[in-house]
DNA sequence: AAATATCCTGACCTATGGGTCAGGTTTTGG
DNA sequence: CCAAAACCTGACCCATAGGTCAGGATATTT
């Protein structure tokens, strides 16, 4: 009663406002860092959008860098996820659209993470160089490896793996990263549903068709 | 003799000054956007490259917005070309992949227009807004135009032309914008020539087979 | 209920970077 | 050769943003 805080919601957990102050902080810092890139991003804004006092989110992450990699490694495990998915006793027809169909629901839904990952890449990976060398790398060869599988059961044409991957990436992570791009030049305020359906359509045709693979 | 400036070379006509001076801050500063971005690039750093004191660069750029506005202007020009060398009249066959082709030469040889124009568009376009609605809107529209010639004379499958135009932007830009990612996974310093032909190779194929043009 | 750990925050410090300016030098035009 | 125009620049100004800190409030433990 002695407290607005206090009465009005009533007491909470230690661990929960730890929790709650750290999710908030990092929700706000993702979409900031994602609109405006990492040295165009105060704290002050970060702590604004979360509803806190810039010298709370200090208190929860001692500098701007910290806060920064925190955000890049949790989108990093968003962005890789499905890639494992792709096994080599399936076959590509099925496969490799579904991938698709991931990464294109991915760059709807969660645009932040194509965005800052790519913002990040563009800027030499200064915060993310270990970890391309590491995890992705890991999974990377892993996926290649699947794809040359495939190729020796005759299952696709023989095309480079790894560039068939990158192609696969920047098509589809395009319409997160370039999404405004396609906006404008459409003459629409953002892209609707009917445009993924198009893009997902058109990159899964182009890679089935264009690798050889047999619709069942 | 009074000054070594103009003992060591000898005098210049202003006009050859400013052309030259000109000439190095655009280019220090486009160098410095794309690796750095816009608000991680300094004046004084893009003095220094460009071998000026900071003091003489504000004199020729009044405002490092207006210098940052007149690269992108620069760099529109050169991601836009070629664009307009794909006709109705010329089959696909040729005319994508010789499209594609340049692309890939610009995204090797001149990676930061690429770049600078990916991280603008990432960040919301704030100075090009007006020019990707004006002109490439302009040179977007009519080449779609000429995809869809090619599809009324059966010359290709009928798949969505912005769409087709969105996934060789990406493909061919990522080159360029995750040039670095791409070497990291596959062990390298940088991509070489080899890797230009085989992406090049793929796209192309992905292409010319996924949107069913006949080769002669 | 007292002691302790955690959380919170306004006020402050400092470095940096964009931008100004006054006074200089060099080039040009007459 | 002289005046005007163009060019140059070290020193300065100031707003901003990252980060510190001391002291207070709240929660937890004993």
């Amino acid at each position: 009663m002695s407290n607005a805080k206090t009465s009005i919601a009533k007491r909470r957990k230690m661990s929960d406002i730890r929790k709650d102050n750290l999710k908030q902080i990092l929700l706000s810092a993702e979409n900031l860092f994602a609109e405006r890139g990492y040295s165009s991003t105060t704290i002050s804004a970060i702590a604004l959008q979360a509803g806190l006092p810039k010298a709370n989110v200090l208190y929860y992450f001692k500098t701007k860098e910290t806060l920064y990699k925190e955000v890049l490694t949790q989108l990093l495990v968003l962005w890789m996820q499905h890639m494992d998915e792709m096994t080599s006793d399936q076959h590509p027809n099925e496969a490799l659209p579904r991938y698709i169909l991931q990464k294109m629901k991915q760059s709807k839904q969660q645009p932040n993470a194509s965005r800052i990952f790519a913002a990040e890449i563009l800027h030499g990976a200064p915060y993310l160089r270990e970890q391309l060398q590491t995890d992705l790398k890991a999974q990377f060869i892993k996926t290649c490896q699947v794809f040359h599988d495939w190729i020796a059961k005759k299952w696709m044409d023989p095309i480079s793996p790894e560039h068939l991957l990158f192609m696969i990436w920047s098509s589809t992570q395009a319409y997160s990263d370039f999404a405004l791009q396609s906006s404008l030049l459409m003459d629409k305020d953002e892209l609707d549903d009917n445009d993924f359906d198009a893009g997902l359509e058109l990159i899964s045709r182009l890679v089935l068709k264009g690798c050889g693979i047999n619709l069942v």
